[in-house]
DNA sequence: TAAATAGTGTCTCTGAGACATTATATT
DNA sequence: AATATAATGTCTCAGAGACACTATTTA
């Protein structure tokens, strides 16, 4: 098979002769701040949903990046950093009303995206937002979010929490070297509930790879001096954990 | 908080202003044939990729639809019937290069679908396909498919092979009613290896809701009558299934 | 009766829940 | 010494792998 003729079928092609979609990244950007799982929000600067707290997230650059790319870009702008913790795409959402724009002929479709990080230096306000913070999960409820943003948020959340049970990801929220008790307040945060503490060690530590211990120890706090570990290269937790409740 | 000011806000806006994306959908829909894992691929009657192979898929309509619903109605026209088999977005996929029309200056990005079904009848060709047929996935790897699609393919099958571990949509590719034989069958053309018998019935019927014994039996080959089976509204299967190898 | 398919029983091992116990630090 | 935190040990039970065995039909 060639492709042949597609040249010329490419050279008559009218790109304006539909009415045109835009697309859009939107970022659940996921961090534990004092003990509590936290999502990234910004305040709207500009129209539409003015004044509305959003997900941060902006435009697919035309012809230049796919909607990864977008996504990676605003959220370095957003979270001012080079990038290290988990990333991954949750869903598109593409509903012609998800945008008010729709009744200036413009249908946007939005591809969310979940990213997870230890201790996010506190957010920058981007071009389009005039206030960023993070805000506790648990608050999340009553907030009213731009667009169709509460179903991204509820979406991201269950992909987070789902996440915890068959890979390493938990890792991604603390800041290397840390102690089993760090990892296990990462559960507990997530999942709502601590795991029992002595299966919780017992089955981090059974799963190759899941932490590499270190030959040092933290100071400690009260009490015996915690060992210190680092992430290890296993990405699933096989068989995987069980979330308790 | 308000949405004042929005509206004169959307009055001015200008929908063309920007270059223009265009929203597809891309379908994955597998069915068993002949005891193997099988993918509807049509062969492409219009430009791009003209005469290349496929998935099925077609435009979102501007303002008129989602993308579930393109999908759900490609689907009908494509396997020509009332769907009701499992049914689940797989990604999306915007690289600007994905599809050529990008030269054109239309940037092209594709909700992709994964959907299960038993038993299809044998596929429709549609507007946009002068040939459409089931493919085994073992010959997949041979077939040059237009755009991403191959990587769509792979990205899909993956996901059905999961799937199956922690979910009931094993049923969905079976005609009820239906034997254990069957539904085992499934797994084994799914995973490429068949469970242990034993174990994968003790399995099954201690799920509770995943499938519901009939008072019936089915007429025997050669051998004991075997028990039929209805699909149980038990959607997951916890703890989860094993994949074998 | 032999062969084929359906279905049951059981031994063993892994791993998770529950919870008691030991270890090592600070105050 | 009392307390707080870290780490280990152990009993029990659920469930998965392996595989032998029984049941019911056709040829």
């Amino acid at each position: 098979v060639t492709r042949r003729g597609e040249r010329a079928f490419l050279t008559g092609y009218d790109a304006h002769a539909y009415p045109p979609f835009a697309l859009t990244v939107d970022l659940a950007i996921f961090t534990i701040r004092d003990g509590q799982l936290s999502m990234l929000l910004v305040r709207r600067g500009g129209h539409p949903y003015r004044g509305f707290w959003a997900l941060p997230g902006g435009h697919v650059i035309h012809g230049k990046e796919d909607a990864e790319a977008a996504a990676r870009r605003e959220l370095a702008e957003e979270s001012g950093l080079d990038w290290t913790g988990h990333f991954e795409q949750l869903a598109t959402y593409s509903s012609p009303d998800r945008d008010p724009r729709i009744k200036a002929g413009l249908h946007v479709a939005s591809v969310a995206w979940v990213a997870l990080a230890a201790d996010l230096p506190d957010p920058v306000a981007g071009t389009d937002a005039d206030q960023a913070r993070f805000w506790p999960v648990e608050d999340l409820g009553e907030l009213d979010l731009a667009f169709d943003h509460n179903q991204i948020a509820v979406d991201a959340l269950e992909r987070v929490r789902a996440k915890l049970e068959y890979t390493t990801v938990a890792t991604q929220f603390v800041t290397e070297p840390f102690t089993l008790a760090d990892l296990r307040r990462v559960y507990a945060a997530v999942w709502g509930q601590a795991p029992d503490l002595a299966n919780f060690r017992r089955k981090v530590l059974s799963v190759e790879g899941f932490v590499v211990p270190t030959d040092e120890t933290a100071p400690p706090i009260a009490g015996r001096p915690p060992q210190l570990y680092r992430r290890g290269e296993a990405e699933r937790i096989d068989p995987p954990f069980i979330r308790p409740g």
